[in-house]
RNA sequence: GGCGGCGUAGCCAAGCGGUUAAGGCGACGGUCUGCAAAAUCGUUAUUCCGGGGUUCGAAUCCCCGCGCCGCCUCCA
């Protein structure tokens, strides 16, 4: 399968050929461990979970970086205002990180190493640049000489002079360009710090990721990633430290994901307008969540409102009924009828398409949106065969509607990290959320429930629907299905 | 000001030069149902922000304009 991704670097989509197949080198930007995450950090950490996810189902050895930030001016700056350490401070947030993630279903990279465990390979790298000359020493600290690096600015498609125009940053005499960068800061009291050739100090942001990079994945890595956000200056950075030090290109495939927006605005600390992932988790289904993060191509904004997160709840629940009627049939024929062949061909077809559609979407530049939308087909085509055998299921009824759903769970599951809980457990525990929001008793509810069917064998309709009306009243939704009453609560916007 | 991106139905959104412009939510009508709900079928963009141009052919490429957003400072 050709995949494609639309690098940043080039500006072009391109084909991915990976430097020493089959083995793929990966690296993302985590967080700084300072406060709790948003649904920004979420939508990075799952966009690049299914593509980690996604190149080892196609058969390639992924190795995947993901580091934690647990060292940098905002950790201690927060941790005075808390009063702990900033070790205490950054493992907080990084169980936190953990907890979220564990919740959300990203799966475990293969490394999660932090800054402050790297030193050893910072203080390496920084005397490597110092030796060749594009890094220097000014009274403990260590700077990056941006004018040494010619092609510094080929990332964010910017040189010098336009920077410099432009710059915002305090101008310091330590530096000899307004530009270059810390790489290494002299201690200041209070901080925590370490040994280094230039005295005590710690690293700067960047040099981090450009360490640990290397150390676990070589000096050319197959795949960066990160939010959009961390082009300018966090990896044209990396690059220049990177590329200075070993004369090789750094990164094949630069990779960004768009921001979370709320009303068009990008979703940020600083603004005060986040939801963090602990309170979108709490009135939220994970895999709603990861659906909704996944319902738009990974580099475009994606804009958080309620109302679309509900309905991504709502198709997700849709698609578990699905599972779970086909889950309840059973043949009681040999043969389909011969007046239904035209249909189940159709279906078959459909069935057989979906594993290429939805592999294909995928491998054209992680298109995320067109894979759920190949699902949705595949569901609406097992609805179709569920009408089919709503009165008489046959054996190729039943073994058309297991193998549709299999390909759905087994694709949707190892992919997107969806649908892989049993129907029968989502919709338990569906229900069993919606009673406790609504403190309802299910005993009674169910005692409800059977009254009506009793009243409608005895064709007592008046009073069926009434217990419909009153349970409806409640929150309760009924469906009469071939197989018995379908009850669930109605799905309730959280305010 | 510089760099980058976006503008597709009521809303969200795919589309990357060529058969009838995916899909989801919503709305309306038919089927199913005792009636509903769900499902399903059909309808809901003769048209892709506006204006030019290239081409046999453009939502897709180019130019101009309008609107929105991101980066240029820490940020996923």
């Amino acid at each position: 399968m050709e995949i494609k991704f639309q690098n940043t670097l080039t500006r072009k989509k391109e084909l991915f050929k990976p430097l020493s197949p089959p083995k793929v080198t990966m690296y993302a930007c985590g967080v700084t461990a300072y406060d709790e995450s948003h649904l920004g950090h979420a939508r990075a950490a799952v966009v690049f979970d299914v593509l980690f996810r996604f190149l080892r189902y196609v058969g390639f050895e992924v190795v995947y970086v993901r580091n934690y930030t647990d060292i940098d001016d905002k950790i201690i700056k927060r941790a005075h205002e808390v009063g702990v350490s900033p070790k205490e401070l950054a493992e907080r947030y990084i169980k936190s990180y953990d907890e979220d993630m564990r919740a959300l279903k990203v799966l475990k990279p293969t490394y999660e190493p932090r800054a402050t465990e790297h030193i050893p390979q910072i203080i390496a790298l920084i005397e490597r640049l110092i030796e060749k000359g594009f890094a220097y020493v000014v009274d403990g600290d260590v700077y990056f000489s941006v004018e040494k690096f010619p092609e510094y600015g080929k990332l964010s498609g910017r040189n010098l002079e336009e920077l410099k125009a432009g710059a915002r940053i305090a101008v310091s005499d330590k530096k000899r360009h307004p530009l270059d960068f810390a790489l290494w800061k002299v201690e200041k009291p209070g901080e925590p710090s370490w040994e280094s050739p230039w005295g005590r100090g710690r690293p700067g942001w960047h040099i981090e990721c450009s360490a640990m990079a290397m150390h676990y994945l070589g000096e050319t890595i197959d795949i960066h990633g990160g939010g959009l956000d961390l082009i300018f200056p966090h990896h044209e950075n990396e690059i220049a430290q990177s590329e200075a030090a070993t004369g090789k290109p750094f990164v094949r495939y630069w990779l960004h994901n768009g921001m979370v927006t709320v009303g068009r605005e990008k979703m940020s600390k600083s603004l005060g307008n986040f939801v963090t992932i602990k309170q979108m988790l709490s009135r939220h289904h994970p895999e709603a969540l990861r659906l909704f993060l996944l319902s738009m191509h990974y580099r475009s904004p994606l804009d958080y409102t309620e109302k679309v997160v509900g309905d991504h709840e709502k198709a997700l629940e849709g698609f578990y009924e699905t599972l779970f009627l086909i889950e309840k049939l059973e043949a009681t024929e040999e043969k389909a009828p011969e007046g239904q062949k035209k249909n189940l061909a159709k279906i078959q077809e459909l069935v057989e398409n979906f594993e290429n559609n939805f592999l294909s979407a995928l491998a054209d530049d992680l298109n995320t949106a067109k894979a759920i939308a190949a699902l949705f087909t595949l569901e609406k085509g097992l609805n179709n065969l569920l009408k089919l055998c709503a009165r008489k299921a046959s054996r190729d009824h039943v073994i058309l509607a297991q193998k549709g759903k299999s390909l759905a769970v087994k694709l949707a599951g190892e992919l997107l990290g969806i649908l892989e809980e049993s129907p029968e457990s989502f919709i338990e525990n569906k229900r069993a959320k919606g009673l406790s929001n609504r403190a309802l008793n299910r005993d009674e509810v169910e005692k409800l429930i059977k009254e009506r069917e009793e009243a409608r064998k005895a064709k007592d309709f008046e009073k069926a629907d009434a217990i419909r009306d009153d349970l409806a009243k409640k929150g309760i939704i009924l469906r009469d299905t071939p197989w018995g009453t379908f009850w669930k609560v109605e799905y309730e916007p959280s305010s």
